[in-house]
DNA sequence: CCGTCAATTGGTAACGTTACCAATCGGCAA
DNA sequence: TTGCCGATTGGTAACGTTACCAATTGACGG
C-alpha cells in the first residue's frame, strides 16, 4: 500500500486512467452519474475505492460560481459553554445544508477579529456568522465583504445594518428584576459587564426600567458594571454585601457574574458571616442552580437555538438573491423561579 | 462602490492591472516583497486596499506542496463545555501556527464521523484531530488518510497506532475512590458511561482497582454503567439510593452523571427523605461544586490543555517528516477535596 | 436506407495562484 | 568600452476540477 510519506492524494485523472475512462466520465460519475453508463460508473467507483480518492474541494470551488461550502464563524470565547452551544447550533444547520464551519476564537480582540474575517474571505466562505467584539467595524462593511453575507449574533454593531439574532435582553432583565420587586425586595444590586458590551448595556436597561417603573431607587453604590470574569464579580459582590445597607437581592447580568456572586455568598456562609444572604436573579442558566443556598431565579435562553437561527438567517439570504433589508430576530427568554 | 450582488471578489490580475504591474509582481509583493521595488510595492498595496482584495487561499493551496492551512477537528459533543474548551485549546495552538480549524460535531455517530473525515480530507486539511466515536475505524487507517497526520483525543481506537492524548483516567478514578475509602466509606456506588465508551471503561477500572485493593466489595446493585445523559443518571442514582442498603458514597465517572446524581440528592433533600445523603466523587469539574449540600470531591483536568497538547503533537509531526512511532501523552488530573 | 435525435464520451479551456525561466536593466570591474 | 553579475520584471505553465462543446454511437421513424 501507499507509504506514509509521499502518499499524495490521488487525483481524478488517476482514478480515470485506472478505470480506463476519461477524467470527464469520472467527474460525471462523482457528480451523480447522469448520462454515464452503469458499468462505467461501477468501474469508476471501484477505482475510487481502490485508490482512496477524495475529490479536492478546493480545486472544485475554484471554478466560478462554485460555492466553497464553508461558513466562517468567529466567536468571542469558545470556552464559555454558551458559545459552545451556539457554535453547535450553527454547525447543525450548516450540516443540514451540506456546509462545514470554519471556526475562530476572537477572545474579544478586535484585531484578531479582523484577521479572522480576512482569512475567512480568503478561503472563499459562503457566509459569515460572528459575535462581534464591538471595536471598530470597518472590516465588516458590505463593500469590504463583497457579496459574502454576514449575520451578527448576540450583539449589534453601531452603524452596521445586517441580519442579526439577539436575545430579548431588555425584556428578560426587566421581568427578572420585576420578580424581585414582586417578592418585596426594594434594595436590589446590579452586577454585570461594562456598558460598552452590547448585552451588558441592554440588560442594565431592563433592570433600570423595572426599578424606575416601580419607584425603587437605583443606588450607584450597589451597581457594579465592570466585571468580565468570575474573580472580579466575587469582589464586586463582596464590596456591596459588606456595606451597612447591603442589598437584599442582586441582579446578575450574566453567567460569569452569577458564579462570582454565588462564590462570595458561599464564602460568607462558610465563614459564618451574618445574613440574610441576598437572593439572586441570573441572566444565563447554570446547572444545579436549584441546589444553591440562596434562592436563584434564572433568566434562561437557548444558545443552541440562537445559533440555529443565525444560520437559518444566513442560508435564507444565500438561497434568495433578492437584496432584502436587514432583519433582526429577537429570541424570547424564559424566567425560571426558584 | 461595489453593489452587494455580483460583487465578485477581485483577483490578483485586477490588482496588478490597477497597479500597472504584472500579476507576478503583485504576487511577489503579497508574498513579502522580496525583489520588488518599494514604489511598486506601494502601488500594489494601494490597489489591494482600494479593491478590497483578499488572496484566494483555495487557489493558493491548489499548487503542489502548498499546505491548506486547515486543521480538521471532529468532536463528539460541542455543547459539552469540556469539548468546547478542548476545541479552544486546539484553536489557540493552530492560530499560533497560522492555521485555521474546521470543525464538525459527530454526536457520537460513526457514520457522521466518516463523512466528516472524508470532507476534511477533500478540503486538503494539513492534519486531523478527533475524539473518536468508537465505531468501526477503517476510515482512519493510514492508507485511507494518505499523508494526513491524525491525532486522537480522550479516547483510543482499538488497533489504530496513532498519536493520542489522554487523561489519566485510571489513576484519577483510583485516587478519587481511594479518597472515599480513606474517609471511611466502604459501600461506594459507581455511575458512569457504558463500558464501550473508552473513558467509561478506564474510569471504572480505576474504581475497581481501588475497591479491590482495599478489600471493599463491589456490589453490582450499586454499579450503574449505562447513563449517557443527566436524566438517566438521576434515575440510576435514585434506584441505588432507594435501596435498603444504599451506598454512603457515589463515584461518578463524568460530569453528566455527577449532575444527575446531585439533582436526585437535591430532590431527596427537598422532599424530606431521610439521609444520610451520599458523598460524591466526580470525574470532571463543574462550577460551584463547593456549594453543594453534600461533600463533593472533584477529579479535575484541563480540557483546554488537552486540546493544546493534541495540537502540539500534530504540529510536531507536521514539522518533522521522520516517521516516528505513535506517541501517547497522558495528562495528569488533580484531586480537589471538598 | 437515410435523417434525426438522445445518450454517451472525450477534449479543451478556465477558475486564481505562484514556481520557474527568460529578459531587461544598471552598475561595476577589467 | 566590454563583459558580467545581481536586481527586477514579466511570460508561461501547472495545480485539480468541471462547464461547455464536439464527436460518436445506437435507435427509430419515415
Amino acid at each position: 500500500m501507499a507509504t506514509s510519506r509521499g502518499a499524495r492524494q490521488p487525483t481524478i485523472k488517476e482514478v480515470a486512467s485506472r478505470a480506463g475512462v476519461s477524467p470527464m466520465t469520472a467527474s460525471r460519475t462523482l457528480a451523480g452519474g447522469r448520462n454515464v453508463r452503469p458499468d462505467l460508473q461501477e468501474r469508476v467507483m471501484a477505482a475510487v475505492r481502490e485508490l482512496g480518492y477524495y475529490r479536492n474541494e478546493n480545486a472544485r470551488s475554484l471554478r466560478p460560481g462554485q460555492p466553497s461550502g464553508l461558513i466562517g464563524i468567529a466567536i468571542t470565547n469558545l470556552a464559555n459553554p454558551y458559545y459552545g452551544s451556539f457554535a453547535l447550533g450553527v454547525e447543525e444547520v450548516a450540516a443540514e445544508h451540506g456546509r462545514r464551519i470554519i471556526l475562530g476564537n476572537t477572545g474579544e480582540d478586535d484585531a484578531r477579529e479582523r484577521q479572522l474575517v480576512s482569512d475567512f474571505i480568503g478561503r472563499q466562505v459562503d457566509g459569515l456568522i460572528l459575535v462581534p467584539t464591538g471595536g471598530d467595524a470597518a472590516h465588516l462593511r458590505p463593500e469590504r465583504l463583497g457579496d459574502v453575507p454576514l449575520v451578527l449574533a448576540s450583539r449589534r454593531v453601531a452603524g452596521l445594518e445586517v441580519d442579526t439574532v439577539l436575545l430579548d435582553d431588555v425584556g428578560g432583565a426587566y421581568r427578572g428584576t420585576i420578580s424581585l420587586l414582586d417578592a418585596g425586595h426594594t434594595r436590589i444590586g446590579f452586577i454585570g459587564n461594562r456598558s460598552s458590551v452590547f448585552t451588558g448595556e441592554r440588560r442594565y436597561r431592563g433592570y433600570e426600567r423595572a426599578m424606575t417603573e416601580r419607584g425603587a431607587p437605583i443606588d450607584p453604590a450597589i451597581v457594579a458594571r465592570d466585571q468580565q470574569d468570575v474573580p472580579a464579580a466575587s469582589l464586586a459582590a463582596r464590596a456591596m454585601l459588606d456595606l451597612a445597607d447591603a442589598p437584599t437581592a442582586i441582579f446578575s447580568a450574566n453567567n460569569r457574574n452569577t458564579i462570582g456572586a454565588l462564590r462570595e455568598i458561599g464564602r460568607r456562609i462558610r465563614d459564618g458571616l451574618p445574613g440574610p444572604h441576598p437572593s439572586i436573579v441570573s441572566f444565563d442558566d447554570f446547572e444545579l442552580s436549584e441546589l444553591m443556598p440562596v434562592p436563584v431565579t434564572i433568566i434562561n435562553h437557548d444558545a443552541r437555538l440562537l445559533g440555529r437561527e443565525a444560520a437559518t438567517l444566513l442560508f435564507s439570504r444565500l438561497d434568495d438573491d433578492s437584496a432584502r433589508e436587514a432583519r433582526t430576530v429577537e429570541l424570547p427568554v424564559t424566567i425560571e423561579y426558584p
